[in-house]
DNA sequence: TTGTGTTTTATTGCCTCC
DNA sequence: GGAGGCAATAAAACACAA
């Protein structure tokens, strides 16, 4: 900074504006001593202040130095060391500020990517709550549609098993009494033995609605044969409650061999068993 | 003019790399 | 261990409404 000259219109100055230490003696002779420390502290306070802005402040770098600094940074984010000296000599700068606008600028853009991809972000989130929304819709209504169904189907059932069950009972006492077995045309293997705890099981699929599964207990010393008798449309319904059904005729099957000609050498795929469900 | 919010410049402390 | 980068923050500069 520029110090002013003591010349001839220093003192025209000094006339206009006398200097700090005359002022100090003459208003020492005028004002009380609380006001005088008053005004002192005032005076601190402005020296203060000189000295604060003797000081190197933060200064906002040029339009020109800017541009320059921008049109760096887009060729190359980064910056080298000799390309910082370069900079720093070309635009009048120290070198570490050079280093810190760099810095600084490399901040405004990833928090200006970081904006970018979230804007990005947030629209394809809106397309998918979109998607989803409507997707859940469509589970909805094919949900109602498919319980609706349902009960179509358990009330059709309910109301024809009753009268099912008893034609095909009585069809298959008389298929008992005239073959010794069920007849059955589906070659899907309606027939299966098993060894369950002493008991031969009988799981018989006819190709009419009624299926039985049946246990023909060989220790049963009466000649009274018991079967389970399974309606599919109870089993639909997860209302299954079995019931022993006592077929009154004379048990066609020996002790010893049963139900050996009604084996099979493959197992059913139940496949009739699950349909429906 | 002033209070307030935003932007820019600079500092600090921590971390990584050579 | 020094240089450099980054995140967080301070502080000055600036913009703007009331």
């Amino acid at each position: 900074m520029k110090q002013p000259s003591s010349s001839g219109s220093q003192d025209a100055l000094n006339f206009i504006i006398p200097p700090k230490e005359e002022m100090n003696s003459k208003r020492k002779q005028i004002y009380s001593r609380e006001f005088q420390a008053l005004l002192d502290d005032l005076e601190e306070e402005d020296r203060l202040e000189e000295v604060d802005q003797a000081t190197e402040k933060k200064r906002r770098l040029s339009f020109n130095q800017v541009k320059a600094l921008e049109k760096n940074f887009e060729l190359e984010n980064k910056l080298d060391p000799e390309r910082k000296v370069r900079l720093a000599e070309e635009l009048g700068l120290q070198t570490r500020q050079v280093a810190i606008w760099f810095q600084n600028r490399r901040a405004r853009w990833k928090t200006k990517q970081l904006e970018k991809e979230y804007v990005v972000l947030k629209s394809k989130y809106d397309a998918l709550e979109l998607d989803y929304d409507k997707l859940e819709q469509e589970k909805q209504d094919l949900t109602a549609e498919l319980m609706e169904l349902k009960a179509k189907y358990k009330e059709e059932k309910s109301e024809s098993s009753s009268q099912s069950v008893k034609e095909d009972s009585s069809k298959f006492s008389q298929q008992i009494k005239d073959h010794g077995f069920c007849e059955n045309d589906d070659d899907s293997n309606g027939i299966v033995k098993e060894e369950r705890n002493g008991n031969a099981q009988l799981l018989i699929s006819s190709s009419s609605s009624l299926q039985m599964n049946g246990y023909c207990s060989s220790s049963d010393s009466s000649n009274h044969h018991w079967f389970l008798p399974l309606d599919t449309s109870t089993i639909l319904g997860n209302m299954y409650q079995p019931q022993l059904v006592k077929v009154e005729e004379q048990c066609v099957f020996t002790p010893e061999e049963p139900y050996n000609f009604l084996s099979v050498d493959q197992a059913p795929t139940l496949q009739w068993y699950f349909t429906g469900l």
